[in-house]
Parts: structure tokens; sequence; C-alpha cells
DNA sequence: TTGCTTAAGCTACAAATGTAAACTGTACTT
DNA sequence: AAGTACAGTTTACATTTGTAGCTTAAGCAA
């Protein structure tokens, strides 16, 4: 497992941090709970341990009002590419040619996935 | 995490994986072992844990000769393509497009990967 | 044959992860 | 003022993962 900002960010805790993400403000824990509760059924507890978790792991920041409001220290982009980056790492010998070959090969892209890529890699003059 | 064929691979375990899918043959441990114990500096007993752990999941088999050889129950490609897809799900909204996307955007593309992919998706007539 | 080597199988053990309860203090309700 | 409801913190506990030792039996070397 490479190493970095989010290699440490888990499945439960990337719940968490995806309601961080598409939210404008930062969030107390009640908001939080109340949206995880409902889509995963996740007991309080649960998401309490989560959101210290990542606070610990330093990709969560907490800001002292009343109560403690919490919001994202990474954006979701930069953690979907490093994510994306240690996929091909991992499993695509480091070239992201193949992992889009492989897309390709595996019927992974949709006919308007590929209709995007073309124009994405029309050669431009 | 979306649970499949593969999901149940793990880092170390892939390592085992990647050894086997690059060998013609069934391998016993004398060989596995050989290459990974200088490769990744693991003990004997290590070694011997993944294996029987891949064996347990189903995605390594093994034949009975003078001693067990083993080979992989899924193919790379299978495996990478699942993983991709897996990886698409969980972080890209299921959207091939929106990953490659991504990578287009964090630069995560060599030159040469960029001209391979102008050759993937040239409209041919 | 007597050992040595080591495959196979079982056990071990710490760290990480998923999931959650218990406790403590404070803010809001009545 | 007293009670209730949770935020924050600590502790818990099973499973998975990384890493490895111990034991038993069998094959090969001497």
């Amino acid at each position: 497992m490479s190493d970095n900002l989010a290699s440490k960010i888990t499945d439960s805790e990337l719940e968490v941090m995806k309601l961080l993400w598409h939210s404008k403000n930062a969030l107390p824990v009640t908001e939080i709970r109340e949206q995880l509760q409902k889509s995963k059924g996740w007991e309080p507890a649960t998401i309490k341990t989560l959101i210290s978790r990542l606070v610990s792991k330093g990709v969560v920041r907490q800001e002292k009002r009343n109560v403690y409001y919490y919001s994202p220290v990474i954006t979701e982009k930069d953690y979907s590419s490093w994510a994306t980056k240690d996929l091909i790492t991992r499993i695509y010998n480091g070239k992201a040619s193949e992992l889009i070959a492989s897309l390709v090969n595996s019927n992974g892209l949709s006919q308007s996935d590929i209709a995007e890529l073309r124009e994405m890699f029309k050669v431009e003059e």
C-alpha cells in the first residue's frame, strides 16, 4: 500500500468524508449523524468514532464553536486522484494507459464514456 | 467495499498473485518462497500463510503432485478490471469518464500515455 | 538408516478496521 | 433548579491483515 495523505482513509471513513466534501460548510456531529444514521444505519457511537479517527489522521479539521464543526482538510479531487494513482501503481505497473486499456477491454466504458474520451483525446490542431 | 471475486485479495496477498500470474506453470512453495523472500524480505512462514489464505479464499488452486503446486484461479486481467470497477464505484459515482477526467486533470498521464490514448480513441472510419 | 530440510497445517500476536457501549460534562427544555 | 439529550472522550470487542513461529511428516543427502 503506497502511503500518503489518503492511504489511511478506510471505507467506512470514506462515507464520512463524502458527506463533508459534499457540504458547503463545516458540519456539527448532529448533521453528520442524521445523514449517516439513515443512509448507513450506523449507531451514533460509530459515527463519532469515525469522525475522531479522521481527525486523528489529520484529514478532517475541527473548529470550535458552541460545539465542534467538522470540515475536510483534503479535497475530494486530491483524494480521488491519489487513489487512482495508487491503483495504477499497484496493479498497472505505474502506467495509466494500461488502466484505460483495461477499461476498454473489459467493457467498463459506456457509449457516452467513449464519446467523451474521443472528444478528450481528439488531436487538435 | 463492494464484494466479489477479488475484493478479498489484500496487498500482501497480491504480491503472491502477481508471482503466480507471471508464471507459465503452477509453482511449488519453494519457487514462490525463493522469489518473495528476496523481493519482499518475507520469512518462509509468512509466505506460506499468504498462500494458504489465497487458497481458502478460492483465488488460488492447489494441485497435488509430489508436493503441492499452486496456480491462480482468477486471471490478472479479471482482477485488474474488477479493482478498477470497484474504484469507479466507490469514488467516481460509477462513471468511468470521471475517473479518466480526474487522470487528465491531475496530470496523471504521461506524454506517452496521452499518445497511446489518442491512438486508442482515434475515430477510425 | 539417520539426519537435515522444509512443505503443510496450526497457532500466535500486534495493528488496523468496523462497529458500538459507557462515562462525563454542558446546553437546552420545562 | 432539575431533567434530558446529546457532544466529546474513553474503552471494548470481533474480524481482518501483516507477519511469523511451532509441530509433524516426508523426501533427500550421507
